[in-house]
Parts: structure tokens; C-alpha cells; sequence
DNA sequence: GTTGAGCGTT
């Protein structure tokens, strides 16, 4: 007699999987479960009432419903919770498969000569591999630099080099390290909203979404008027959100740094930088945390989400960005006086690079399906300040 | 037009 198998897919509209029956017709629960792990029941759309039904479940055994499982496709149920941790790694595992494998971080830069340009700093680092961005921290008045600046590279490899050695460039030696922004990294919250720091005023609000929208859903972009060189970005899935935090992204060529977007008065315990610390101190040497095969990721705690440990460390050996290969747009260079001295964004622009243009690059990752930002409304900031009810979210 | 250890306009 052949055997009876009946369909079951993980949600209605998905591909069911045909599960065997038992000689008397029920179908045990572990024969469900087996394909799908956590499941605790099956449901069914009655076709009559279009309602859905649960079927009976006695001591592990499914029972069909009117004695005949018949060709409808049955629901798999999870526990409430279960079924939310595997939406969770599902969101976390496609940040991780979208960002590669290791993670590189912007360096900083340390000993720069006074008369040191991005050009120069971007010449002397493609020596070593391809570079994504560089910077030259300047005085805002008067455009000199601060001796020092910022490199990040595309490869891991690359930063691992070049953090390894010191560097002569234009005639003094240099110091690329780890910066120390990234020693203590923000604590993950169970939100949606990330704020983006250090943007820049050309970043729009749509140039954000569609960037973002390669991690996951945007519901929201909010950047306050006047300029404030940051930025808030909703996504639908705080577990998109989260996986960011603490993250450097390159957008339209500049660093943004990815944190949380709780409000600061709300009781955060602001981990101590210690930058300072004179007495034995155990709390700086920044670096010591590297080297290895990704384990120390600066951003994403996925710890703290009460993830698998073997997820935690697959999703924290995966965080990399690989999306900054992004020109820097001509906007930039409007900046430049006549004294050549207000670019204090990077200017490399001579041709000889291969940066792709960032809106033509983003479209191959994004549905681009988001509606431009209007008032989404997003709960889950009660607590936020009187100054952000004035900012529209 | 100064300087020479540092840490990126919340």
C-alpha cells in the first residue's frame, strides 16, 4: 500500500513539502518537525469559511481534519517566540551574507605632513591595495589639516598590512591604526531606528534609503534641517537595525558611523573611553581585540540578541562592508575655493580610479520598491525627547 | 602664518 503524504509549507503562500502519514492516517508531529525544527501544530485555511483551522494534535498525533488530509497545503505553527528567533537569524543571516566576510574599519592616520592632500594619502595607500575612502580631518575655519586622517580599504588584508608596518608619507613617518572609536562599541538596543553620524550635506534623504535598503526594508530617513551632519534610518526589522550598530559604512565616499538612535538622556551607561586613563590601564590597547579571523568584529554584539552562539560567531566573522566602492560625486568638489582650501572632503577625482558611479551601483542590490519618505509613523520612541517631536518622525 | 600627540561637526 503506498504511503500517504500530506503537504506543509512554512506559510501559505509558500512551496509545501510533502510529509508521510501514518498507516492509520494521523501524521505525528515529529514527522513535522523533523522538516520543520520548533514546529508545534498545523493549521489549515478552511476553504469553505476561508478561515484558518487548526488541526487536532492529541500526545504528538495530528489528526486530519474529517478523516481525510485531502490536497490541502497545511501551515506549519510555531511557538510565538521560536518563530520570531528564526525571523531574527533569517534577517541576520542576509545582512551577513549581503556584507562578505571580513570586516575591514576605517584606520586613522596618525603624523601627517601639514601639507598632506586626500590625492596624496589615496596615491600612497593604493600602493597597497584598492582604497574605498580617505579623509583629511581639517580645521573648519581655515581648511589645514590636523596632521591627521582616515584610509579604509576594500580588502582585509590590505588593512592588516598596512596597520602592521609605519609609512612615509611626504616625508614623515606616519601611523595607521585602528582609531579608538572603535574599541568600545555601542550597546545594541532592541530597535529599528539607527542614527548615522557624520554625514554629509549633500546625502539626501533618498540616497539614504536606497543604500540602506540593501541591509533590509527602510520605513523611515529622517535628516534634520538645518544641516546637522547626521541622520535617522528606520528599518522594518530592528534586527537589520541592530546588525548595523556600531558599523562604518561608506556612503556616496564618505565614512558614516552607524549607532543606536536612542535618545542620550535615556540612562545609557556610556562606556568609559579611558582615553586618558594614566593608572593601569587594562582599558585602552586597542587592536589586541584583532588579528584573528574576524572573531572581533567592533560593531554587532548578536550576543546580547540571545542568538545561537555558533550563529553569534558566523554572523560576527561576516560583517564587512563591500558596498563602498562609490565615487565621490562632482558635488564635492563645488566645495573647492578659490584658495583651494574649504575641501575638506575628499577630492579625488583624477580618473585613474575605478569608482562606480553609487546610484547605478546600488541598483542591482536594491527591490527599490520603497516609497520616498513621507510620514511613516514609527512607534517605539516614547521616550525620546521633546526636540524630536519636532523633527517628524 | 604657528603645532607634532592625537581620534572622525550627535
Amino acid at each position: 500500500m503506498a504511503d500517504i503524504y500530506i503537504r506543509v509549507a512554512e506559510e501559505e503562500n509558500e512551496e509545501p513539502m510533502e510529509i508521510p502519514s501514518e498507516d492509520d492516517g494521523t501524521v505525528l508531529l515529529s514527522s513535522v518537525a523533523a522538516q520543520f525544527p520548533g514546529a508545534c501544530g498545523l493549521r489549515y485555511r478552511n476553504p469553505e469559511s476561508q478561515c484558518m483551522r487548526g488541526v487536532r494534535l492529541v500526545e504528538g498525533v495530528l489528526h486530519a481534519p474529517e478523516n481525510d488530509w485531502g490536497s490541502l497545503v497545511y501551515v506549519v505553527n510555531y511557538p510565538k517566540d521560536n518563530k520570531r528567533k528564526m525571523e531574527e537569524i533569517d534577517a541576520a543571516s542576509a545582512v551577513k551574507v549581503k556584507r562578505g566576510f571580513q570586516k575591514t574599519s576605517d584606520l586613522i592616520v596618525l603624523g601627517l605632513p601639514w601639507k598632506t592632500s586626500e590625492q596624496d594619502l589615496k596615491d600612497y595607500f593604493s600602493t597597497f591595495g584598492e582604497v574605498i575612502m580617505v579623509q583629511i580631518k581639517r580645521d573648519t575655519a581655515t581648511g589645514n589639516s590636523k596632521g591627521f586622517g582616515f584610509v579604509r580599504f576594500t580588502d582585509y588584508e590590505t588593512q592588516t598590512k598596512v596597520i602592521a608596518q609605519r609609512h612615509m608619507i611626504d616625508g614623515r613617518w606616519c601611523d595607521c591604526k585602528l582609531p579608538n572609536s572603535k574599541t568600545s562599541p555601542d550597546e545594541p538596543t532592541r530597535c529599528r531606528k539607527i542614527f548615522v553620524g557624520r554625514c554629509t550635506d549633500d546625502m539626501t534623504p533618498e540616497e539614504l534609503r536606497q543604500y540602506f535598503s540593501q541591509f533590509g526594508e527602510v520605513t523611515d530617513v529622517f535628516i534634520p534641517k538645518p544641516f546637522r551632519a547626521f541622520a535617522f534610518v528606520t528599518f522594518a526589522d530592528d534586527q537589520v537595525a541592530q546588525a548595523l550598530c556600531g558599523e562604518d559604512l561608506i556612503i556616496k565616499g564618505v565614512s558614516v558611523h552607524i549607532s543606536n538612535a536612542e535618545p542620550k538622556h535615556a540612562n545609557r551607561p556610556m562606556m568609559d573611553r579611558g582615553r586618558y586613563g594614566g593608572a593601569g590601564g587594562f582599558n585602552k590597547g586597542y587592536g589586541s581585540n584583532r588579528g584573528g579571523m574576524g572573531g572581533g568584529s567592533g560593531g554587532v554584539n548578536f550576543g546580547a540578541l540571545g542568538l545561537p552562539p555558533a550563529m553569534v560567531a558566523a554572523a560576527q566573522a561576516a560583517l564587512q562592508s563591500s558596498w563602498g566602492v562609490m565615487g565621490m560625486l562632482a558635488s564635492q568638489q563645488g566645495l573647492t575655493t578659490t584658495a583651494g582650501s574649504a575641501a575638506t572632503t575628499q577630492t579625488y577625482s583624477s580618473g585613474s580610479t575605478s569608482f562606480s558611479n553609487p546610484n547605478t551601483a546600488s541598483l542591482g542590490w536594491t527591490g527599490a520598491t520603497n516609497t520616498p519618505s513621507a510620514g511613516s509613523f514609527n512607534s517605539g520612541f516614547t521616550s525620546m525627547d521633546s526636540k524630536s517631536s519636532n523633527w517628524g518622525i
